[in-house]
DNA sequence: AAAACATATAAATGATGATTTATATAAATC
DNA sequence: GATTTATATAAATCATCATTTATATGTTTT
């Protein structure tokens, strides 16, 4: 993989709240992102399999439930440093700009 | 700023590769990003502009040339880093599909 | 001050991709 | 084995944003 397909997977605000819980709750099941995020359920399957596909996330069966985590630890260490560098960066644009 | 509108900012191709060339050299100008992307002018001038606002870039007058560079440190090493990391993801995806 | 060079702006177009809607599969419990 | 629970798939719609095209502004050089 290279940076700009990287950044390209995890450039949506869905998705990027999604590695954002994984983060903090090592690992989750297709409903809990549902109900935290309040979206539809078809469109989280949707981004977990795509972030799954692009070797972001890995999943491990538990009954009829599907447990979603990230892949890697340099990944979820870099998933928090995007976070930490964007704070240091003064919001200069208009509310819209970024979003 | 945060995470989402950080990424959202570097996540598309031109934008990312005019970041990486300024993490090679410091500062460039419009007509530098033109000649090595091979891209139009006006294009290359929105993206820096954006960049600009969002407060990922930094500008300085030189004569009839502005010059472009990356506003801080830690932003140039994210950049850096992003690369780095995807580099450990096996890419798993069809071609296309991150891109 | 006119010409050439460097960059910026704005509107129109085009492409990409997130979201919705409907339905299917798969596992567990009764 | 029928029903419930959990997840996946596929097509259609909708929104966003990169790119193009045309033109304008600003700076230097002659």
């Amino acid at each position: 993989m290279n940076g700009i397909e990287l950044v390209k997977c995890i450039c949506d605000q869905t998705r990027f709240e999604m590695l954002n819980m994984l983060e903090v709750s090592k690992e989750l099941c297709v409903n809990d992102f549902v109900v935290a995020l309040g979206k539809e359920q078809p469109l989280i399957s949707h981004h977990l399999k795509t972030l799954k596909n692009c070797g972001i996330l890995k999943t491990r069966g538990d009954g009829k439930k599907v447990m979603y985590s990230i892949a890697n630890n340099s990944l979820s260490k870099l998933i928090s440093d995007i976070t930490k560098t964007s704070k240091q960066i003064p919001k200069l644009c208009e509310p819209g700009c970024c979003s």
